[in-house]
DNA sequence: CGAGTTACCTGTCAAATGATAGTAATCTAC
DNA sequence: GTAGATTACTATCATTTGACAGGTAACTCG
């Protein structure tokens, strides 16, 4: 069966405006506090979703491999923004929170995204919409990931 | 006035999800043809939305630096994917345009990212509106920046 | 115990990116 | 026609990222 033809065209644009928004919000490069590279803020914005993770994990959901996880995990940590854990049952596994730090450096961060984003999307209906669909589209593009 | 509470937490998981988004697409890196780097593939893609445009142009529209511009440019240049043409009116000037090697690369591109999403959003009226609003966001970050 | 596995980490290399400085050609305005 | 602005470019540097090879400690199972 495969896409049709306007449908394709339509998803390559939906991607297409993903990553050209990404780029967007990586160059207005909301100061906020500590200065994070985009990878690292990947790093982090996961920790703080999934407080008590494991690192192994976090690389698989970032998509990254431990070696380069490890080196952003460090560099988080000689800044304040992570804690390790040891883990009680195995003590190989490391248990990854989020500091208090990195709680006020993501609420600067969500003020800036937020000022920029809201001129464009008042509406708050639509940014639920919004958000539906690309929640639907993460969890699909990252099984699709650990399926190959 | 300012944002409500949880119009800016909304707002911050739309980023959020647009950045992870993009992180995704970019790690499932597509072997449509001609190897892009993000960079790469952020410049054709405008030259091929904008085909005549100029350099200063694009290269604002793509948040990018004159010097880091033409350096992507060059590259896609000795692919074959995009063709310099002097500006009658202006000898400094120069149009750009996508040939048609680019732009069976970018159908490739389609391909991939298309079927990508499509099990994710196979319906048409959810695409759609996605888009609108993205585009919304688009076009608004970009305004900002050239603002300031 | 001892082999194999798992979780995490370091070191290192190459490529991609962001930014600055500076050059050359052309145009504009006086 | 000359000073200054505009357009496009090159050279170069530091940082970020992706990938690989390998190492240590802890766990599992016979």
């Amino acid at each position: 069966m495969g896409v049709d033809e306007k449908q394709r065209a339509r998803l390559f644009e939906l991607a297409d405006l993903i990553l050209a928004i990404s780029r967007h919000l990586h160059a207005a490069k909301t100061d906020a506090a500590e200065s994070w590279t985009p990878l690292e803020a990947a790093v982090m914005r996961y920790i703080d979703h999934q407080p008590g993770t494991t690192p192994t994990q976090a690389a698989e959901a970032t998509q990254l491999i431990s070696s380069n996880f490890s080196r952003a995990l460090r560099k988080l940590e000689q800044k304040g923004l992570v804690r390790r854990e040891a883990d009680p049952g195995d003590a190989r596994r490391v248990r990854l929170y989020p500091t208090q730090k990195a709680g006020e450096n993501l609420r600067h961060l969500e003020d800036a995204w937020s000022r920029l984003l809201d001129e464009a999307v008042p509406d708050t209906a639509e940014a639920e919409a919004a958000i539906t669909t690309l929640r639907r589209i993460e969890s699909q593009l990252l099984a699709r990931v650990s399926r190959s």
